[in-house]
DNA sequence: GCCATTATTGATAATATGCGCATAATGCGC
DNA sequence: GCGCATTATGCGCATATTATCAATAATGGC
């Protein structure tokens, strides 16, 4: 039970999550994370870390570069789940709400 | 992205996955949350209220008990996806220990 | 060896979260 | 109205998390 719940901890933020949805295509390298997070660069070396730890990412180091892919794609399903929920749950109260106009 | 992460954010806690999986069978009211979760009453009517908020459960009141429920079934197939991917995990862990002892 | 580039790690401050105690609010029966 | 059962909330504390700055590795090119 805790397990499960620190998966869902790990993609409990943004900041996370926009490094996986950018790694989604492929493998990069933390310096291009951090122009596409528009992050600094501590801070997303920080949850790339914590993303491995969770198991969710896979390092690879290659000269200078330090290079993180997706260890688990399920994740993606996940996100397209949770998508799904809240796009039907937003439709659902703007129905309510025009239901009520 | 947001959205997202709150979702996963009310899913990260041990405590609230207890609630929702005891919810699981049906509705349920608060004191017998409590005895099947053994937390404290304080702790139980929190984490519920912020599950409602979530989205994830919805509240009836009827007399002196509030009955919770279900309002997203969607999340049981999260953490069945969750389940089934750290499963797969720690075997292939204890696949890679049996490989070196 | 020296320097530039890349990435991680300590230390710290700000914020958020979870929990428990005490207390309030609500509703039922008398 | 009064007491009682059920649930919710205000407050404080302890802990966890995040973001940032500075310092420290690690690596390759010269």
């Amino acid at each position: 039970m805790e397990l499960i719940a620190a998966r869902f901890r790990a993609l409990s933020e943004p900041t996370r999550l926009k490094l996986l949805m950018a790694l989604e295509e492929g493998e990069k390298n933390v310096t291009e994370l951090v122009r596409l997070t528009a992050g600094t660069q501590t801070n997303v070396s920080r949850q790339l870390g914590a993303l491995v730890t969770a198991g969710l990412l896979a390092r690879r180091k290659s000269g200078l570069s330090v290079f993180y892919r997706i260890a688990d794609p399920g994740i993606f399903d996940l996100c397209r789940h949770v998508c799904a929920s809240l796009q039907k749950r937003i439709t659902q109260e703007s129905e309510i709400f025009k239901a009520h106009s």
